[in-house]
DNA sequence: GAGAAGATATTGAATATTCAACCATTCCAT
DNA sequence: ATGGAATGGTTGAATATTCAATATCTTCTC
């Protein structure tokens, strides 16, 4: 039995050997991708993320949703004023902790919803197709369990 | 043979089922951990990123840097003259071509960029400990083929 | 149960990013 | 060679994000 083939990182590895910079450019350039789809929407891809969490039509906290959606407090509180005027998603306080802010998707922004998921689920097709089935999985579990330890 | 035993993402599959949102959840938190890191000597990644590429010493033009480290030209410039102005970088026309700016990096910005590498090589050697080298060789790769196919 | 400590959400000022317009230079066609 | 399109970079205004401070409510402790 040999010990692992796999050589570590050399001291002065080009930037594009690291792992965090590959996870940037990948998703950057994939968002980017997205984000022009649902564009035909108007909407950018935050909202869509928010819209999409709550469509469950429960209600969600600030703070829940912030973690959900990958924004930090104060800029999904901005971002919910702008989609709250818009009438698609709307506040409630919350009757058992009345600290918290519950958030709900209007009717309207139900609809919206399902018109970006589709938006959404074409693009994730057309990966698919390009990159193919086997490779998208295995870096989807990668990045899942990646995910499960990093946190 | 049996046909993929990979079933398609279903039409409202949760968000974190979307490669888009993976990659940019991946991303956020293993940035956020090499950003903790290089705040020590308190230069942004992106900082990082621009020394790295320019301590080759050769010159590079701000497109070219801007493709490199992952940001539009305007903000490009912008950090740029931060840099400058903290003595890491200077501009240089270039004699070919007078559009073109070239970046070099000082003999201080070198300094920094060596101190730089090894916050960041000893995050990676981190993540290869605790999520394992395969896994971690095995994502690189699947990442670099994704950007291939999605440039 | 009173008061301190902690949690949740928002705000306002400072900072950073983006979009569109701009200037300078080079390339290309005539 | 000359005028128009294309390329490379910067700027300024508009927009968005972040940090620190704040207000409100809950929980814990004595």
């Amino acid at each position: 039995m040999v010990k692992s083939q796999i050589k570590p990182l050399p001291k002065n590895a080009p930037i594009t050997e690291h792992l965090a910079y590959l996870l940037a450019q990948a998703s950057r350039e994939i968002n980017r991708q997205l984000d022009a789809r649902l564009r035909q929407e108007g909407v950018p891809i935050e909202q869509w993320r928010i819209l999409k969490v709550l469509s469950d039509g429960k209600g969600h906290s600030m703070g829940e949703l912030a973690d959900a959606v990958l924004l930090n407090h104060p800029t999904l509180t901005k971002m919910i004023d702008r989609m709250a005027s818009d009438a698609l998603v709307y506040r409630l306080q919350d009757a058992d902790d009345r600290r918290k802010v519950l958030m709900y998707c209007s009717d309207r922004g139900r609809a919206l919803a399902q018109r970006l998921n589709l938006l959404a689920h074409s693009q994730e097709e057309h990966i698919a197709e390009n990159y193919g089935n086997r490779a998208t999985e295995d870096l989807k579990r990668l990045l899942e369990s990646l995910i499960e330890r990093a946190g």
